[in-house]
DNA sequence: TAAGATTATGGGTAGTTGTGGGTAATTACC
DNA sequence: GGTAATTACCCACAACTACCCATAATCTTA
């Protein structure tokens, strides 16, 4: 059962196969609607974890990024680093998509990935990344983060 | 009867069986509206406990976190702790919600399942670590009330 | 008070999901 | 152009989950 469409949230623990397939959590599966051709969009993330985006999404991405002009330096780099790494993958019969060698290497998975609905995307993260980068957010910007808190009802 | 709509109050003592289902009170369901399906969103509360929304109070979470860009590494983190362990459940037809091993193991409960109405949200607690944290807010904070009492009229 | 309805709890079963591996088709490389 | 490596697609199986039914205790109502 889905709450919102193309919509993701809670935390599964995979395992990465030796082929570089990982499964898409049947519920994220579930959540998304058909024009995305069971199509994500995989690329770096901000931190040393794999982005997925479904490929709705990941067009109205695109779309923000042809705005940007190319005058900027700024937005030259954002774009460059954006575009960059994106890679389509269509999930097979078993609801597996394969990483590229480089994603792989640039969030440091071995077998066990961990894979977090961010709502509007999904994480795959190397769990003992994942536990270092918590650590720092929160000690680095404490504040900011209950500021946070505070103005959304939980 | 129910006073609010999707409003929770009072105590239930149920029991967690083997495949992980807690009973939700009568009243609770009853109180729910039209819109929310007889789903839930289950996720990690702020003491050792496990937060129970109704779905309508969550899409309201849910909506609030889809606005905070990634860009910012505090947002991610926000984001993250949010959504991770946040789970959408149908009661069945006795009116049983699932809980996840990894939410039964958080909030480290067994056969006792202490269920407290908390307005807009509903709790489970283990009734050890309940009085436990009990204990612990009375010594405290009893500062922090008077600062709450300027605020609320009891 | 008695009958009926509702509620809390237990368990069975069919379908789904995660994971591993095999084979054919495609691509890259000498 | 032939060979090796890679990729895409398919099948199989064990574990798990959602859904169903059963029963006893409790509450409601006539």
């Amino acid at each position: 059962m889905t709450l919102t469409n193309n919509t993701f949230t809670g935390e599964y623990a995979y395992s990465l196969d030796s082929k570089g397939r990982v499964n898409v959590p049947a519920k994220f599966r579930q959540s998304l609607t058909e024009d995305n051709e069971n199509t994500f969009v995989i690329t770096r993330g901000m931190d040393q974890c794999i982005w997925v985006y479904p490929k709705s999404q990941w067009l109205e991405i695109e779309s923000s990024l042809r705005s940007l002009s190319s005058l900027s330096k700024i937005n030259r780099a954002f774009v460059r680093n954006t575009a960059r790494y994106a890679t389509p993958s269509t999930y097979d019969k078993q609801g597996r998509i394969t990483l590229t060698p480089s994603l792989i290497e640039y969030a440091d998975l071995e077998k066990e990935a961990l894979i977090i609905g961010m709502v509007n995307k999904i994480e795959i993260w190397n769990p003992y990344y994942l536990k270092e980068t918590d650590q720092q957010s929160m000690e680095i910007d404490a504040a900011a983060y209950d500021d946070l808190a505070d103005k959304i009802i939980l």
